[in-house]
DNA sequence: GCAGAAAAGAGGAATCATTATCAATTGCTG
DNA sequence: CAGCAATTGATAATGATTCCTCTTTTCTGC
């Protein structure tokens, strides 16, 4: 894999957001400082790069894919109003990973990771008004 | 919200078959009995009846969306692999429920819902060669 | 540093699932 | 049964992602 600015700057951008982003909002924010990068690129590059394991491609709902520059082994909520992925904490993982594996037996020990989909902090009871999709 | 016989057969058919279609799948299973039905009507519908209450449009990774007949409050398994969901048994649900609403309780108790995404048994670890995407 | 090969880029077309549009048909209510 | 709203089938539009093709860049050994 050669080194090229537009992957460079991609690694970077994902590396320094904790906000778990699309292809698109990458692209967004790449243009800023790169402004003939491509849609394309970014997303062949993304694909690269989970490929060889230095950015983790999410496997989540909703209709547009998102992407991690943190790859240490954690876990995700995503708010289903909003879409927005945010971190869960390891040592709930942890609990949580146990049980499962105590109770799911012929899933194999790593085989399976968690997806929580709730409601975040914006999003929560409160504004259920806001619903309507 | 009117009787129709497309409606009814797209409800039908869903309940019928526990294996949480996508929309051209059933599409594909009704168009034997009414050759005539459009896919858009199939979508149509879907929407309606999940927005009634009637079957549930499942928030669940993967490039198609699923609906599933069953509305009792259940959890799914998706494969990582094949993209097939399964029901998970209510009585780990239970556990996993009660962890996580004693560890999140800021999220509210009926507010999230659990997704869990690994292999199924027929692409268990054994298979490992066909990974490649 | 330079040639040649391999990798990667830009930009646009193609694809796939889903949603929207719209004229024609059907179901419901009186 | 008439009138009107809801629904249908067919097709076009949309949005995210992937593919293509052509050009540019990077790397490697000289």
């Amino acid at each position: 894999m050669n080194r090229t600015a537009q992957r460079e700057a991609i690694l970077e951008e994902l590396r320094g957001v904790t906000t778990h982003p699309t292809a698109d909002e990458l692209y967004a924010a790449l243009r800023v400082r790169m402004p003939k990068i491509s849609l394309g690129t970014v997303y062949r590059n993304l694909e690269q790069l989970s490929q060889a394991g230095l950015v983790r491609k999410l496997d989540i709902a909703g209709k547009q894919r998102r992407f991690d520059g943190d790859i240490s082994p954690h876990h995700h909520l995503r708010c289903r109003i909003c879409g927005r992925v945010r971190d869960i904490s390891q040592e709930l993982l942890n609990k949580v990973d146990r049980l499962l594996r105590e109770a799911m037996p012929d899933l194999g020990c790593d085989s399976f990771s968690l997806e929580l989909s709730g409601f975040c902090s914006e999003c929560k009871p409160e504004n259920i008004n806001k619903k309507r999709r």
